[in-house]
DNA sequence: GACCAGCTTTACGTTAACGTAAAGGTAATC
DNA sequence: GATTACCTTTACGTTAACGTAAAGCTGGTC
């Protein structure tokens, strides 16, 4: 149902993506989704439905909705004169660098994680 | 200097990691340190200053501190009976399961930003 | 003994990201 | 035509994670 669909209301996505109503006009509010209108009613086409996607995938990193605005800022850039274009493959490699960080801090806590279940286990074996 | 010390003062620990000694200060108001105190004066030891290292890498990741104080808690656990390490080695799983779903969001956004940039440098080849 | 650097507590202020309530428009259904 | 199920705007409230200011103790130095 959601992938092929043309239009999406704004509680299809709230329903497909499990937050409420509130978040979804919060990011209109800051500009981060500019959805069309039916009279007074927000109409969702397949763009905006991906740039909430990448929201959601940045508020998962954690990203604050400023941070997350230059990723879905990438995804339609305004393609203009070359110092333009080199200024985005600037914020490109910025945002690579942060997830170069995270990555880092990830499998830290991946051999922390494998050194604590370590021990636990060979506590379980003392035991019995 | 920051890694053979016996033991730290608020101000080191704040100029050695970048944050306000407020900061600390906060997170020892929520239980997250327990510094000795010498005096009135806070004393931090190694121990602490790797349950510090643990928020801030938590921080990196966006996890909140109570999500932190997880992590906290599996580096000094009660070690107690079979059922509380089985419950550890559950929380323990919890937490890697947290880090798969980060990690394949990184991955993602990696591959988008790929694409971004490989559009940019199309962009400025066609221009150039 | 005045001064400075660094420590302390108390307490009110701030920002982001919504929550929640109030009041009302619209369109299909019973 | 009244109910139901959506949608809307406006606006005040809430929580986390500190910021910031005020006021004061403490130990060394000029």
């Amino acid at each position: 149902m959601p992938n092929t669909m043309l239009e999406y209301s704004i509680s299809d996505l709230s329903r497909e993506f499990g937050i409420t109503t509130r978040s979804i006009r919060h990011y209109e509010d800051i500009g981060l989704l500019t959805p069309q209108r039916r009279g007074q009613t927000r109409i969702y086409a397949a763009a905006d439905r991906t740039k909430l996607k990448l929201i959601l995938r940045g508020k998962r990193l954690g990203f604050s909705l400023e941070e997350s605005r230059e990723i879905v800022d990438l995804y339609d850039p305004a393609k203009g004169n070359t110092s333009q274009l080199k200024h985005l493959i600037g914020k490109i490699q910025q945002q690579r660098e942060k997830l170069k960080q995270q990555l880092n801090d990830i499998h830290q806590m991946m051999h922390d994680l494998q050194d604590a279940e370590n021990s636990c286990l060979a506590a379980l074996k003392e035991t019995g």
